[in-house]
RNA sequence: CGGGAUGUGGCUCAGCUUGGUAGAGCGCUUCGCUUGGGACGAAGAGGUCGUAGGUUCGAAUCCUGUCAUCCCGACCA
């Protein structure tokens, strides 16, 4: 069977593993639902890091770093909460060769022993704003795993912060919300709509969730970061209370808001085509790979030369680069190697253009090969065709995500969007939980959100479920999910 | 936890029906020859066939238990 007649195939599942695993992003470890994150991976893991890592920081916020185990009774403080993780916790109960006489969890998140320490650190207005964020692992034992999407363990970013009235909180929840969006759609070049979650899809223990949701290339539609208005749910359970301004005792106001390695998936899903991974290179670890074709058992000194000062010229002028100089891996190999691994441009140097002054230049994301690039100006040429795919993968993101962006009026017609192009159904809805149900159990599909970008007319627009048109009902986007 | 499938060198798998003591391709090592898109040739290294027991003169193969993984449902960032 030819590679081609596999991968279509291929079920979106195993496409996300194939990727994965070939652009050496990661590999199963030993441990069922857990995944090794290789450099690779783990070089774009850091990438996001970098960038979110200093919205968060120009926002305000300070990272600090809280245990990984925490008391069952932690847990078990806010009720909402401990309803909803505790299915999915892993538990310690021997530790120094003894069983515990209070078991520890591993943390699911954080929220229960960060409000444990924000109770002792928090005594006045005059604390308050506390906003501190964690870069950490958290473990969640899901029945069903897949490699980015879902793990076992994964690492996340997880923001915790308190204020004194609920609008600040409020405030909070939609900044981060905001931070969420610019990273995923400037750097990951993923496209999201931004929006409310229903009651029913909301964190256990918030008052509200907000999210971010993308759409992937299979049609289905991935919840990419959340941001929570917790309210006082969690300060309550936890006495985290403050003086106001004028000497009375209050509960704080909270948010939490996290985005997780699953982003890796985001791009994996968002970005591929028959060969591998396709990275923007806004996030690739790599812009440029360069790769001098190399003789063995010859003397290369004048090539691999050349292939170092374009090297160094390149990063000189910001690009991140990587020079392949391995002379016992064939070019072909490399070239493979590379475009598996999605990094947006190669840049061959081989005798020829060192004699002709000229370079070969492939684009990743269209498969485009151009010979003859004029070596001078190469670092200038480059960094505009860096932002130029940069564009253009965005533009084909979004113009996927509008042609699978179906309006509907009734549930048949939810049926219908949801099999023949895919993606998502906007709709408008009247609130009544039935239609969550109806989705669920017939369509297998959920309500993704509220979403804050409005296309109806709810004065036209009928709700899918009563077939009736109220101002009072509110814009939905329905997609089956990961 | 139900339903289905699979465990054999690093990887993908054949061999099992009809028991006779382990194979292929890829990868790896060395040498030679090559090199502008995954080269080729030769020589080599590497497996107590998931695991425990049973049947048998003899088990990768048959039987039973057990463990693990994958897929389909119920849960989820």
């Amino acid at each position: 069977m030819s590679t081609k007649a596999k991968e279509e195939q291929n079920t979106a599942e195993s496409i996300l593993a194939d990727i994965a695993i070939k652009a050496q992003l990661a590999d199963y470890s030993p441990i069922k639902g857990c995944m090794v994150i290789r450099p690779y991976g783990y070089a774009i893991w850091e990438r996001i890091k970098e960038i979110l890592n200093k919205m968060i920081k120009d926002t305000g916020h300070e990272n600090a770093y809280f245990p990984m185990l925490i008391p069952e009774s932690f847990l078990q403080k806010e009720a909402e909460h401990v309803e909803g993780f505790a299915p999915e916790c892993a538990v310690v109960t021997h530790a120094g060769g003894k069983e515990l006489t209070e078991k520890y969890v591993l943390r699911p998140t954080s929220e229960t022993i960060i409000n444990h320490m924000f109770s002792k650190w928090i005594e006045s207005y005059r604390d308050l704003p506390m906003k501190l964020n964690q870069w950490a692992n958290v473990v969640r034992w899901e029945m069903r795993t897949r490699l980015f999407m879902r793990t076992s363990e994964f690492l996340w970013q997880e923001g915790h912060t308190c204020h004194a009235t609920w609008d600040e909180a409020q405030q909070e929840t939609l900044t981060m919300l905001d931070c969420y969006k610019t990273l995923l759609e400037k750097y990951l070049a993923v496209p999201i709509h931004t929006g409310k979650k229903t009651q029913s899809e909301k964190f256990a223990g918030a008052e509200a969730t907000y999210t971010i949701e993308a759409l992937m290339r299979d049609g289905k539609a991935l919840q990419a970061g959340t941001s929570h208005n917790l309210g006082q749910n969690f300060a309550k359970a936890f006495e985290t209370q403050f003086t106001n301004d004028q000497n009375q005792l209050e509960y704080v106001y909270q948010t939490s808001w996290g985005v997780s390695t699953r982003l890796i998936g985001a791009l994996i899903m968002g970005h591929h085509d028959d060969v591998g991974l396709i990275l923007p290179p806004e996030i690739a670890p790599y812009q440029v790979v360069v790769i001098p074709i190399l003789k063995k058992n010859k003397d290369n000194t004048e090539i691999l030369e050349a292939a170092k000062t374009i090297n160094n010229e390149l990063q000189a002028a910001g690009i991140r680069t990587k020079l392949d100089d391995r002379v016992t891996i064939s070019q072909g190999h490399k070239f493979n190697e590379y475009e598996q691994k999605g990094v947006p441009i190669r840049l061959v140097i081989g005798p020829r253009d060192l004699e002709e002054g000229k370079l070969e230049v492939h684009r990743r994301d269209i498969q485009s090969k151009e010979k003859d690039i004029p070596r001078d100006g190469i670092a200038t040429r480059l960094q505009k065709l860096l932002a130029q795919i940069q564009k253009e993968i965005w533009q084909r993101a979004v113009d996927y995500r509008t042609e699978h962006t179906t309006i509907v009026k009734s549930i048949e017609e939810i049926e219908t969007a949801l099999d023949k192009p895919g993606g998502f159904a906007r709709a408008m809805w009247n609130g009544d939980v039935a239609l969550e149900k109806i989705l669920k159990d017939k369509f297998k599909a959920t309500i993704r959100c509220m979403p804050d970008d409005k296309e109806l007319d709810a004065s036209q627009h009928p709700c899918v479920l009563s077939g009736e048109s109220s101002t009072n009902n509110v814009e939905i986007l329905v997609a089956r999910a990961y």
